[in-house]
DNA sequence: CTGTTAGCGCCTTCAA
DNA sequence: TTGAAGGCGCTAACAG
């Protein structure tokens, strides 16, 4: 098992100096005759030269790493955002590293103070809004002397904290959608509406029950996820559709859960009630019927945010992502 | 913007020395007299101190990271393969860094020498079986040079190279899943076969096939993807459905793709064609028919490839995972 | 059990 | 343009 060739190695190897070598290898402004470049380049291909990338970080004082946590991988939503980042610092030579949070608050702060320790470039939190105040409080804190430190921070559809984010329209997409199912002639509303204590969920829901003109039939909350979605729908229909003719759920996945469960109850959708999501997960169009939703360009807004976080913009700067409703089969006109 | 306190802030905050705080947070054999233990960390806590993990990984010469290979994460297949490595990583205090192939050779081949810079304690490949020679002999020289400095490789479902594995076995559960559908009835078909360089899917197809009493009726190949499953049955679709009464795509995306198609085209599943895929991903139970498949336990595999790369079995071990038929609506008895 | 002191691999002044 | 030398933050002998 032969160590790792270090810089002196192939220095040695070239019959040049320590920092010619790095000069050669990574120096920026610095030039080096063409010769001993070359040189030194076919010593470190000989001998299969990686730069030591923690090295270089600890003698450069800032690393290539970028930092992203989100609340589960296998959620299509943060999935698709984590692909949008991995690009974009994929473009800039970054490297990117993942967290999970599992929506678990404590977590994501003692995630973030592990990140720390990497002393990312940026970190870009992709997870969901608590409404805790403690929490919030240090999270943000901890956010605030990551910053302190010179690093750099954007949030993603978080926006009533302290940091660049990138904004998604909950409230004007689901008021939006509202408006046009009502629209389509649909009256009866039940609102699969999520975690109390998230943000995303809450405004989603509230705007949505705001933009009708009568209150909604029923109101289920839950998990974010898919069989919160499936769950919330049986206990829908297990206390009696009744008057109710559409089913809002305040994201993709929970939309989902629903339709499987109206499914599986042999409701028809549709005709007996119809299905509208939020996020225009890929997945939306292949379930049957297409879902209505509110189209948001996920992997764009991963992308962004990490536009947001490497950028020099006066700090509290905000992109709005632009929200669309998005009119699938599983709600056409009443 | 202050710079991050270091250990030795700590220390002098602390009047303790280097040494003395460095053994208190990070020592391993723990040999601190209480008094200071407790006065060193009440300095870091006091000054904010997070360990620098660069510094600490060249000091000590080994990191806490852990580097995954995948195609995409945004495919479900990999995203859940992801969710488990993260998964087991965080049980073990190692952070990931992921980085997406876009299913390039080269580029896989150059990530992994980019990652190689991490001197990450392992290499967790999750990406697509190359076929070619010349592109499959570098990555293995790669991976190789990587473990004869001290580091590990795992893969996931590339069973032909020279490393520990976790194999999820394609051949068997094809032609498991063939039998299966031959029993209930089904003669004619047609395989969405994806790329023909691809290994994984050149394997579930043989086996597949090979399991049949009777050549397919048709076979097309495309790409690993959604929207290769979606075109390739809209192929088959318009050069004439005829005797076909059943499709195998090699993996879920692409038969998710496929019953698309076929619901655009207003063809019906089951009743005019029988859909399958392979590997049991979520979405397969919400697609309409729910789809028969072979189910891979994705996120144990995950977390089986970090522990085979992290554990010390003598090298070249292998995991196999078990393979399921799972017979849903998608493929009722004929 | 604690402090001193070399490194770890690399970058970057500073002279030459 | 090059090389020598100090330093980045931390760990690990090695004495005390």
């Amino acid at each position: 098992m032969a160590a790792n060739p270090t810089l002196y190695d192939v220095a040695r190897e070239a019959g040049v100096s320590l920092a010619t070598a790095s000069r050669a290898l990574n120096g920026s402004t610095r030039v080096v005759k063409a010769e001993y470049r070359d040189r030194v380049l076919a010593a470190a291909e000989r001998l299969g030269y990686t730069a030591n990338l923690s090295a270089q970080a600890v003698a450069r004082g800032t690393s290539s790493t970028v930092a992203l946590l989100v609340s589960d991988i296998a959620d299509p939503y943060f999935s698709s955002i984590a692909a949008g980042v991995s690009r974009a610092a994929a473009a800039e030579g970054l490297t990117v590293t993942i967290a999970v949070t599992e929506r678990d608050a404590e977590l994501e702060i003692s995630l973030v103070r592990m990140l720390r320790g990497q002393r990312p470039r940026a970190i870009v939190l992709a997870g969901s809004r608590f409404i805790d105040e403690d929490d919030r409080g240090t999270l943000v804190g901890e956010l605030q002397s990551f910053i302190g430190t010179g690093g750099r921070v954007s949030l993603i559809s978080q926006d009533e904290l302290p940091f660049p984010t990138v904004s998604i329209d909950n409230s004007g997409g689901a008021a939006l959608l509202a408006g046009e199912l009502v629209d389509l002639g649909y009256r009866g509303f039940g609102i699969l509406a999520g975690p109390e204590n998230l943000a995303t969920a809450r405004d989603r829901a509230t705007a949505f029950v705001g933009a009708l003109p009568h209150p909604p039939v029923a109101v289920v909350h839950g998990a974010f996820s898919r069989d919160a979605g499936y769950t919330g729908m049986m206990q829908l229909i297990d206390s009696g559709l009744g008057e109710l003719d559409a089913v809002f759920a305040v994201n993709d996945v929970m939309a989902v859960g629903a339709l499987s469960a109206l499914r599986d109850r042999g409701i028809p959708v549709p005709d007996r009630v119809a299905v509208a999501g939020f996020d225009d997960i890929p997945m939306a169009l292949d379930v049957t019927p297409p879902l209505t939703t509110v189209r948001v360009e996920l992997e764009a807004a991963g992308a962004a945010a990490l536009a947001l976080a490497l950028g020099d913009e006066p700090s509290p700067s905000i992109v709005r992502m632009p929200v669309e409703v998005v009119i699938r089969a599983s709600t056409p006109p009443r």
